[in-house]
DNA sequence: GTGATTATTTATCATTTGTTAAAGGATTCG
DNA sequence: CGAATCCTTTAACAAATGATAAATAATCAC
């Protein structure tokens, strides 16, 4: 767990007691490639840090595999949009190479909050920087062609090596054939 | 004001202390149709509550003006990715009609935060409300048609009377010539 | 290792969207 | 009110993407 307690000290620094805490409704896990993580239907009530490894969030869209995300070692992964709300999450996680994670205790976190302002103010930094992220995603997702979001992918070392064309396709929001496609025109 | 209280008590009750505090760094301003409220390249310091009117965030990609999103009476608008960030943003916000705002100044907000926890948490929910928002138009962007988004935007009342259609159509990430033919079949 | 399965590429054709240009409406401002 | 400006639609053509199918490459399981 000592790379999620230093990913925390980079958001701000805790005192003893809170990381005590922390480290109390933490646990750590670990999953064969292809397996899942989370299940569709369920409420997102875990948070994980990826020790080692990748994972997806992905949904099924008229029969059809969407990835959402991909994250790797040293992310933060949850259903945002179940975790917030409580609502069902129409979303699973699946990893994509062995992988070790974290997970930690959404419910138990929450109620930490009341007794511990530090770790209510570490979890607020944390999802600001991931509500960030998504905004730019949007930027990203609305404004730029999917070629150029391709290339902007491939900066993430090994990516190719890590994650089938299929899922980055779907990412992408296109084809699988489209993608080939962008491919075969920069060789 | 009475409006924004009213929104904040939506989220969480607050005491007579932190209502005050909250409204000693809040104050009311008025734009006319087409106004700039921010400018680009300025760092947002201010979170923006509308009680009447209709604002649009917006930016300039390769010199075309691009709408990212439309706030109406009853929302809370900032640009996030400069606020959580302190960056400069490159994005601007102008009025769609006569609109009234409540300006909240976000560096008086954040040091609230400190000595009024009820404050951090009440924009904590807030800003977390906004996360899953901004989630979940991430799943409209990507894998519905701006056929299908053109419709669900049309269900918030009068839209088509306050808001330009090039507007629209540049939030959608397509063409004005795509959103008439659009608008052509479904007569 | 070998056969079966899955992933990726390529080709062809249909559909959608973009680009450019022109014309008709609507709105604004003196 | 009238000219000027801005907004919206339409048309014609070009470019990009999707759908389907078939061929090749890579991976998996026994």
């Amino acid at each position: 767990m000592t790379e999620l307690f230093r990913y925390f000290q980079k958001f701000m620094p805790l005192n003893p007691e809170s990381l005590a805490a922390l480290e109390k409704i933490c646990s750590v896990v670990h999953l064969k490639k292809g397996d899942n993580l989370q299940y569709f239907g369920q409420t997102c009530r875990t948070i994980y840090f990826i020790n080692s490894g990748v994972a997806r969030i992905y949904y099924y869209k008229d029969g059809v595999d969407i990835t959402e995300s991909f994250s790797f070692e040293g992310d933060i992964i949850a259903r945002v949009e179940s975790l917030f709300t409580g609502n069902p999450s129409q979303k699973a996680i699946q990893v994509l190479e062995d992988t070790c994670f974290v997970a930690i205790n959404a419910v138990q976190l929450f109620a930490l909050y009341d007794s511990h302002p530090q770790i209510e103010r570490l979890f607020r930094l944390i999802f600001e920087a991931g509500y960030v992220e998504t905004v730019k995603r949007i930027e990203s997702i609305q404004f730029h062609t999917a070629e150029d979001r391709y290339e902007a992918l491939l900066l993430k070392p090994n990516l190719l090596q890590r994650i089938p064309l299929k899922h980055i396709a779907s990412y992408l929001g296109i084809t699988q054939v489209s993608l080939s496609r962008i491919r075969a025109i920069q060789r």
